[in-house]
DNA sequence: TTTAGGG
DNA sequence: CCCTAAA
């Protein structure tokens, strides 16, 4: 038997919204006519792309660039999102690297193949602070207007770049600028996937459901849409208008102005008309970015107070491109590198090297758990094998990398060595800052002696070395 | 990619 | 936690 389900454009959509804090890169176009309006403030309004699917990009295969542009990006949550879809190899990789399970040589088997979480530092934009305007993130396209100026997930575009064709949306606006070479700026709220159709097996594992969805969705945003302009419930036609004699502008209320997906007949992606002033920028080869349009003629005037973010703007301001919007002082947070990056275009490339800034990981202190975990694969293991360490006790814990475990017993080391007093936050339990101690001398001690590791016993350490312990506690 | 350390 | 030089 095999079922199938009809997935609904509501059912599927993914809002732009639902991680403009953490992920603009939303990755689904609509079929819709609906279309959300969001006017940030008067002087503004945007539009809230979706972008273009690049779950398609080889993210296991891709190999370790030296980029970090691109590291970060595959890094992002977004890829998060429909990481192993393709690739089997790992899943079972996964799978079989159970806690302790592993054992020298299958970490060498798996080394190879495995995809270890390095940069992960776009992941915190899905919990941090920025969380609190994403709210429940429920479907929706909200028609809720925004309220938050500064934290608003969306992001302010400036410029239209070539919508991704996979995307689509509807978008409205008023506004009231009346400058005359102003940018139009929209934000899309969200986008939503049409619908269609897929068949499985009732034997498919719901990973396998996942990815067949993932994998429909992908193919659909990948080629087969076409974005429609909508306005006043017509179809734009005319691709060599501008947006002014069309009637799109920043003048005009744009409540009429909306976009749609349609399929696209020859396959081939919708195309902004290159003479339109809009139109600044191409997406380079990578797929994942969102389409911005804006009307702002004068950045200026919302110029942010900070320091850094007046810098990055600046730069960004050189180039027609590069506009954003100010308004929002967290842009960083909420703005992926790389769609920042990819606006900017050409000479005033340089300086946007802040606009590179990747989100902060979330913080999160290891719990005594997690700390005896460590201390218990350190005893085994030595202080030299993070990596194993890792895949020894952590494997399961993806936020942790081993360089977040070397650094933990560094500073627990740390911990151990200072007074009770002079402690923070949760405190360690003195047995296990007692084997951190104990551990840290033995291993210092040891050559690097592979087998040895496993002749090591916590017993041992406590009973050679508690006593300098307690004598440096008192101390 | 990992390791090792400084920030 | 981040950033990176080295390996």
């Amino acid at each position: 038997m095999h079922w199938s389900w009809m997935l609904n454009p509501s059912e599927t959509s993914i809002q732009a919204r639902s991680y403009g804090d953490h992920n603009p890169f939303v990755p689904f176009p609509a079929k819709r006519d609906d279309v959300n309006v969001i006017s940030r403030d008067d002087d503004e309004k945007s539009l809230e792309c979706t972008h273009p699917s690049p779950l398609r990009e080889p993210f296991r295969s891709t190999p370790h660039i030296g980029d970090r542009r691109i590291r970060k990006i595959l890094a992002s949550k977004y890829w998060k999102v429909a990481p192993r879809s393709k690739n089997v190899t790992y899943s079972n990789y996964d799978k079989n690297l159970k806690f302790g399970y592993c054992r020298r040589s299958g970490y060498k088997r798996l080394r190879a193949g495995r995809n270890y979480p390095f940069k992960k530092r776009k992941f915190s934009y899905c919990s941090s602070e920025s969380n609190s305007d994403v709210g429940t993130g429920s479907e929706g396209i909200s028609d809720s207007p925004e309220k938050n100026t500064t934290k608003n997930a969306s992001i302010p575009y400036s410029n239209m770049h070539g919508v991704t064709r996979e995307s689509s949306s509807l978008a409205d606006l008023n506004k009231s600028f009346n400058s005359r070479d102003s940018h139009v700026k929209l934000r899309i709220k969200s986008f939503r996937v049409p619908e269609f159709f897929i068949e499985i097996p009732e034997s498919a594992t719901v990973g396998s459901l996942k990815r067949t969805v993932m994998e429909a969705v992908t193919a659909i945003l990948g080629d087969g849409l076409c974005v429609v302009v909508l306005l006043q419930g017509k179809k734009v036609r005319d691709d060599n208008k501008t947006l002014l004699q069309t009637g799109i502008s920043c003048d005009n209320h744009m409540d009429g102005l909306g976009f749609r997906l349609e399929p696209n007949p020859g396959g081939s992606p919708l195309k902004l008309p290159r003479d339109t002033p809009l139109l600044l920028a191409r997406y380079p080869a990578n797929p994942g970015l969102v389409n911005q349009v804006s009307c702002d003629p004068s950045p200026e005037l919302r110029m942010p107070n900070s320091g850094n973010f007046i810098e990055s703007y600046n730069d960004c301001a050189s180039s027609p491109t590069d506009m954003f919007d100010k308004s929002t002082t967290e842009y960083k947070a909420l703005v992926p590198e790389m769609s920042i990056e990819t606006l900017a275009v050409g000479p005033a490339h340089k300086k946007s090297k802040q606009s590179d800034v990747a989100q902060r990981r979330i913080r999160r202190p290891f719990s005594i758990s997690e700390v005896e975990a460590l201390v218990q694969a350190v005893e085994k293991l030595g202080t030299g094998r993070w990596r194993d360490v890792k895949l020894r006790a952590f494997d399961n814990a993806k936020h942790r990398t081993y360089v977040d475990l070397k650094d933990k017993w560094k500073t627990l080391l740390h911990t151990a060595r200072i007074s009770p007093q002079q402690r923070r936050g949760e405190p360690v339990p003195q047995e296990l800052l007692n084997r951190v101690l104990n551990a840290h001398t033995h291993w210092s001690q040891q050559q690097p002696l592979p087998e040895s590791c496993l002749v090591y016993h916590n017993s041992t350490m406590i009973a050679s070395s508690q006593r300098d312990v307690d004598e440096k506690i008192l101390g």
